[in-house]
Formats: C-alpha cells, sequence, structure tokens
DNA sequence: AATCCGATTGGAAACGTTTCCAAGCTCGCC
DNA sequence: GGCGAGCTTGGAAACGTTTCCAATCGGATT
C-alpha cells in the first residue's frame, strides 16, 4: 500500500523503448513479436497493470454502466441488477449501482449527473416520471435505457412489460376457478407500477362476471401496508379472491385472510406479482404474476452493450410478457 | 445526445479569463468575487459540469468504492449494500459491484485488478479465504475492507461478526425452552461462514445437556438443499428442535418438519441466522439470529471513508455481536 | 544496383482537470 | 511619493494513456 504503481513510461524506460511502442506491445496491434516479448517481460517485471483513469481520459470511454432505482433493497430491483451485472461483465462493464431517490425531481437530477461523463451509459428504473424527467434523458450526453413505461414514442430506448396485462392475467384466472367476489389490493397511485395495475385492473373488471368487486390502496408497497389494507377490504364484506399488486402486498393479505380463521386457497385464492423468491417459498407458496426482472434486466443490459458501442445507434423497445405462476395460494400444483 | 459537452476550456474562452482562473472560480478558492460571478455565468450558458475522468487523472481519487461479494442477489450481501451505499453516498462515493466468484482464487484476481486503480478502494466479503488471497489484499494499492473473518493479526481492516456465537446462543435459547433433542442444519463447511458456524455448534453441544444432538451439511444455503437435508436429519430420528445456519436453510426445514405432519413451534422449533426479511415475513415468523448485516455495512463504509481520506491511516477492526431475536417458529412473541 | 513498398518504430499531441509558480495589481503605510 | 505586503490572475506543467504522423529499416522487385 506504500509502494507506488508502475507507469507505463517506466515500463518503457525498462524495456528501452518508446511510450508508444510499448502501448502498442500490450494493448494496441503493429507490433514486432520480439517487441510485444520485450515489453511484456518488463511489464511483468514491474507489476504494471495499465491505470483505467489515464486509459479512459485518452479513450472517452469507462467501461462504467450506471443502475439506477429508487430502493437497491427492492427484490426486483435486486434480480435485475443481478442480470445486468451478469451481462455487462463478460464485456468488460463495471456497474455502479445508484439511487434516484422517491421523486421525479430528484431522477432528473441523477440524469443530469451524466453530464459529469463517469459512466459510459445509464439504465434507469424511475418510481415516478414526469416531462422533465423524459426530456432529461432525451438531452443526456451517453445511452440511456428505461425499465419501465414503454416510451417509444419519445425516442428513448426502454425495456417494458404489461403489468396491467398481468393484472388481468390473474383476475382471470381467479375467475376461471369458479371466485366470483374478488378484491384487488393496490399501492399507491402515484408511482409507475402502481397506476398501470390499477389500469389493469379497472379494464379486467369490466370484462367479468362478479358477484362483488373490491378494492384498497395500501400506503406503500410492503407486508405490514397489505395487511392494514387487506383487513379494511376485508371488513367491508366477504371475498374468495384477493389480486395484490405485488408479492410482498400479497402477504400481508394472506395474514389479515388467517386472522379472520379463514384459510388460503380455500376460502379466499390470493395472487401477488413479480414473482420473488420470497413468494416462491412462503407456505403457502404465491401464486404470482412474473414480469421478468431478470429478463428485463438482461435486455436492458444487452441493448445498453450495443448503444455504448455504438452511440448513435437508434433507440430500441423490448417488451417482456407477462406470465402467470400458478402455485399453492390459488390451489395449483406444488 | 449528439451535442458534445463543454469543457473547462471553453467555459474559459467564454469569460475570457484563464484557465487557471476558472478552475479556482468553480471548485477550488482563492478568487475574487468578481471572477466567481463572471465564470459561473459562463459555466451556466454553456451547462458545463467537470468531466470526472479529467478531474481524477489529475487528483488522483475516483471517488468510487468496490463493493464485492460471491453473489450480489443473496439478501445479506444486499442489506450490507444498501448500507455501504447510504454511508457513502452522502460523502460523493460511488459504489462499484463486483463479484468475487466462488473461489479464493477468483477473489484474489479481483483483488489484484484494484492494480488497474478504477476505485479508491475495496469492500469485500470473502466467502473462501486463503494465504495467497490474504497476502494480495496486504499489498493492495488503495484500502481494502473486510467482511466476514477478524483479520486483526494481518494488519487488515476488518469487520466480523461471532456467527459462532450466535449458533450457542440459538441453541441455548432452544435448551432453556426445554428442548433436548437439537439437530443442526448447517451448509458447506468449506465457506467462511459454514466453518464458522460449525465451530459454534461444536463448542456448544459440549456444553448443554441433551437427549439427542444430530446434524446435517446441506449442498448449499438454500431452502431446497435445507429442505433436503432436514428431511434426512428427521429420518433419521425424531427431534424437538432445529438449528439451521441461515433462515433459507431454516425455511426448508420448516417444510420438512410439516410433511412430517408436525407443526412449528410445537413439536420441532426452529432458529435461522441472518435475520432476513424473508424469515420475518414467513409464516411462522422465524426466530433468528440477526448478525446485523446492515451494522456491518455499515461499518464497513465509516472505516473505508476514513481509510480513503488517509490511506495510511492504520487498519482498523470493528467487531458487531450477534443477536437472538426470538419469534414464531420457537414460540417467541408476534 | 537503384527504387519502392510494407512493416516497425519513435516523437509528439491530445484527452480535461488542478495547482505550482511567477507576475501584475492595488492598497496602505511610512 | 515610494515601497512593500497581500490579493488576484495567467502560464505552464502534470496526471497516464492512445494514436496520428513521420522516419527508419529491411527486403524484394525491376
Amino acid at each position: 500500500m506504500t509502494s507506488t504503481r508502475a507507469t507505463l513510461l517506466q515500463v518503457a524506460e525498462r524495456a528501452g523503448v518508446s511510450l508508444a511502442s510499448t502501448s502498442r506491445a500490450l494493448h494496441g496491434s503493429g507490433a514486432s513479436p520480439a517487441m510485444v516479448e520485450r515489453v511484456r517481460a518488463a511489464a511483468a517485471e514491474l507489476g504494471y497493470s495499465a491505470d483505467a483513469i489515464g486509459r479512459s481520459l485518452r479513450l472517452k470511454k469507462t467501461f462504467q454502466v450506471a443502475f439506477a432505482v429508487a430502493d437497491i433493497g427492492n427484490p426486483v430491483y435486486v434480480e435485475m441488477m443481478r442480470a445486468i451485472h451478469e451481462v455487462l461483465a463478460p464485456h468488460g462493464y463495471r456497474v455502479v449501482v445508484m439511487s434516484t431517490g422517491d421523486t421525479a425531481t430528484s431522477t432528473t437530477e441523477l440524469v443530469r449527473s451524466l453530464n459529469s461523463g463517469f459512466v459510459d451509459g445509464m439504465i434507469v428504473s424511475p418510481l415516478r416520471t414526469d416531462d422533465r424527467l423524459i426530456r432529461e434523458i432525451q438531452q443526456a450526453p451517453v445511452p440511456v435505457v428505461v425499465i419501465g413505461r414503454a416510451l417509444d414514442d419519445r425516442g428513448i430506448s426502454s425495456v417494458s412489460t404489461d403489468s396491467a396485462g398481468g393484472i388481468g392475467a390473474a383476475v382471470r384466472h381467479l375467475h376461471a376457478l369458479g371466485r366470483r367476489r374478488i378484491g384487488f389490493l393496490n399501492g399507491p397511485l402515484d408511482t409507475t407500477p402502481g397506476a398501470a395495475r390499477q389500469r389493469g385492473f379497472d379494464a379486467v373488471a369490466g370484462e367479468i362476471t362478479a358477484e362483488r368487486v373490491d378494492q384498497e390502496v395500501a400506503g406503500d408497497f410492503t407486508v405490514t401496508a397489505g395487511l392494514a389494507a387487506a383487513r379494511r377490504l376485508l371488513a367491508r364484506g366477504a371475498l374468495d379472491a384477493l389480486v395484490a399488486a405485488n408479492d410482498l402486498l400479497a402477504i400481508g393479505a394472506i395474514r389479515a385472510v388467517r386472522e379472520l380463521g379463514l384459510s388460503v386457497p380455500e376460502d379466499v385464492a390470493v395472487t401477488g406479482m413479480d414473482d420473488t423468491e420470497i413468494g416462491r417459498v412462503f407456505q403457502p407458496s404465491l401464486t404470482s404474476v412474473s414480469l421478468g426482472s431478470t429478463e428485463r434486466g438482461r435486455a436492458a443490459a444487452r441493448i445498453m452493450l450495443q448503444l455504448a458501442d455504438d452511440p448513435d445507434h437508434a433507440a430500441q423497445q423490448v417488451a417482456v410478457g407477462p406470465e402467470l405462476r400458478v402455485r399453492e395460494s390459488t390451489g395449483g400444483a406444488q
């Protein structure tokens, strides 16, 4: 920790050749085998390894990509991050994690920070969006890929999913099981996911035949909030099915059902969304709509690779379909 | 995305002053109010923001810290990462996530990559350790903080916890509840955590009075492996308590218990370790030994801040005590 | 034997920033 | 009125790398 790192110039002097030749021998092309051998030896003796900053300055490339979300602890984002890392790392890119904060404004701030040029691109999943944010993304000096809303019309690369359709699939599944008294447990409506899921429920509610349809909004997307909201919902009248806007809310809902002495799925069938590990290992295991977090992460990373390679490449959009995973909480297999 | 970013020189020309003055006016000291005003205006007009790479090259500081673990998806590491990010971000540091891979060798490789100078330091939690890795850490050109084993004797900064003692606490808790037929469900013994927890169980097994003590090793630290291993364990004879080496194994164990028509905690009390959200929301909620992931992450980040500020600062060690969180799976409150 | 071409090498510039150093200025004091 | 002190400013170097360009060398072709 006291010894100072060797520089390319020192390697050059040790090998008795020019700086230019040294660089070529180590990383570039157009060096004779003898030169390569000689320089390699000198580099090895000195334990040389190229300085990332110097190289970045010259190449105008950092080999870093930012991944920005509101809460890195959220299992959905964790899954995405893992997928992104797995795709980017083999190509020599590092992943920088950042926090967007809760608001559109703080997210805008973060996107603006791209101006300092510390990454070659950013993958961002905004919790809330407004026009200023959209504009800032469009003007960003490096490629930005948005995970969330589709933004084809704005010339922004995005990876979207149909969470509205996913809610529809969950409701139809319950309806097909014969459930006719269906409750919807959503999270905050002013968030992008909350709004989309609400649209999905409203759309499908009209198309099914039901004895009773009710809904309740939880304060946030957590178990505790889900428990409280589900209690309110169930207090208003008996239900035989609960559609929750994510897995944590669904687990809260199951708690509430059990508090009433009822059982899942016999008395009340429950569905979640996001298909998280937490839902898979829960008992009963949770029927959940997968929004393909891993797949979305991978898709975003692949788009980023293309864009980083060729920043003038046209914006790209990918849509990942929701997929219902039937498990015990609706009486499914396993 | 087409417009090129403004450079400091352009700001200088626009303001009609020298490069040096421009730099001083924006970031340094020793500039007159008039100069500051003038330069600020020019910078604002051009939408200037300092280039991170150029600055890093000059300052020999990247304002980045690496966080390296085997599996970024592991809830324990996620918690640490969140804590690290929360501590470092307000100080202007970015967090780069990296993967150590499973082996000591691949971890050594990663530590060696610090030679390219892309970060000011690294916080690493090695799954497996050997002498070469220790040596590489000692020789690293930037501060390294190890989360895991205490390494005071080697002059390495570390944040450790007493997971062995934690297992002891769990066993004593079960013993105090009157359980006398106790099984231990561990993960792979050749990992640092697996080995430590085994030591803990061996130590406490001698100090309690029990009718029966048995143990089984799972293939890895997952629910599935825990289920399989617990089946084997329970098949060898009746038990009234199961101590699992982490929460996922504990959940697998609960499954296995229920498969036999027994209930938790009445027939078999179960404890986990790590105190993860998944265990907290499970039903029954899991009695678990917290190893203070958040606290350890915070401590590591704080040490890193000091070391990044003064790289010649002496190595530091912090120990975070384990803490038993009693919940439903051993008949506790809530 | 002279010329030309390709392969290889070295010099120098450039990326964007901060900071050392010297020079200029103003102001106050003697 | 002259001189020194202190504040401000500008020039220039430095951080470590890659690559353009010119120069050199060797060999082959005419």
